[in-house]
DNA sequence: ACAAAAGTGTTTTCGATACACCCATGT
DNA sequence: ACATGGGTGTATCGAAAACACTTTTGT
């Protein structure tokens, strides 16, 4: 349909997404430099518009790909952002996503057709941000941090095995906070979202930790 | 901006929102009746497509308004829906919402301009929706339940003074399910959502209850 | 043997559950 | 007085927090 209406016409669609991992001990965040207006020259978030042809979370996954080369990821969606006067150009709604992923594992392409670089940024080294893309950002954090308890999602950071000590490191990054060995263990194995391999790490040094895989599938807990 | 690229033509946002209230201990769910192709003569839940000039909140308010009469109520995001296909007519994403309120303090306008009826339905007797609001209930209904625990969206329900009795009588409606009576008020105090008012509940035929009122500020708590 | 980092165990505390009793009202 | 529903209290259980010791490796 072609839409003539002016209250309705010329509306969009943006997916975008806040790319989170975590390089020793410190949470850092995606970010890519545009190069065409509105906001040429500034620093956002991985996203775009989306296509007439794909579905939200495709759309996201699309955008991420094409603006730092990463995919095969997961991504979660938090919320949509859409106040009136939020992109300069035209009136733009944002889906919007947050993941957690291994630096390490992905090559992150420096230019693209719509970027000139692209980096990793340390949360309290954040620049000036386009669009709304600071106030997105600070909300995908905090539902980061809401998710990360009681979720697999750091299954993205350890595919295949990992151990718990690895796992308290991310956890106080993100979560910015300090927790007791012992009792950090005996919680990450009652959420019951680790399956014990019977193996252990080698070669580190000191004693060998045990290596644990991120179960499938993880119940809901009950509510009340 | 005139949107020529095929790729992004063309694409609007809807506003929709589910809203809840219940009744002599039965959850319901406000549909309403469409009058307008697409999915003429089937039940929705209240919203439509939100409008250039209005930022999310308040454009589904606005549809809300439109279509049942009701105003000044609280609405709560938590999902947006956009499968290509979700409207026949052209590629809508829903932006989406769900409240709770009190079915006998609004005044439910029963015709609007694009709708022949409007009416409370239990859980249980819904009719086949439009659109994909089927599963937006089904979800709107799950966000409900984990909300209402630590969160104070039943102010909405009693404005000024609730009891805990009243209050039990809710949550076991939404969340269908019995709790006791003794630890549900521990429950709740021990939430902090509430301040005694010192009053007592009058004419009731039995022992009065005492009167609470919804603290307006809730802080968050901690994950982890 | 010693340092470094990992694993295991115990005590305590606090919140959630199970359960019993008393109180205020209208009839 | 009694039936109805509301308020208060206690004992118990289980999860989380505080805290100490043992184990495995490399040097």
């Amino acid at each position: 349909m072609e839409v003539k209406n002016k209250l309705y016409k010329n509306q969009g669609i943006h997916v975008i997404t806040a790319l989170f991992t975590v390089e020793q001990g410190i949470t850092k965040v995606l970010l890519v430099k545009r190069t065409n207006e509105p906001f040429a020259g500034y620093w956002v978030l991985t996203g775009g518009a989306l296509y007439n042809n794909e579905d939200l979370y495709p759309g996201a996954l699309r955008e991420i790909e094409e603006k730092s080369g990463i995919k095969n990821i997961n991504i979660t969606e938090f919320k949509t952002f859409g106040k009136v006067d939020r992109s300069p150009v035209m009136r733009m709604v944002a889906v919007c996503f947050f993941g957690v992923l291994d630096s390490k594992r992905v090559n992150v392409l420096r230019k693209t057709k719509t970027t000139s670089n692209a980096n990793w940024f340390a949360l309290d080294e954040i620049p000036s941000l386009g669009f709304d893309h600071e106030e997105i950002l600070a909300e995908a954090l905090k539902e980061l941090q809401k998710k990360i308890v009681n979720s697999n999602i750091l299954k993205a950071l350890y595919p295949d095995t990992v151990t718990i000590p690895e796992l308290q490191k991310v956890y106080e990054a993100i979560l910015n906070k300090q927790f007791d060995r012992r009792n950090f263990r005996k919680r990450m194995l009652n959420l019951n979202i680790l399956d014990d391999t019977g193996k252990s790490e080698q070669f580190d040094g000191n004693k060998p930790a045990k290596l644990y895989r991120f179960k499938k599938k993880i119940e809901d807990k009950e509510v009340m």
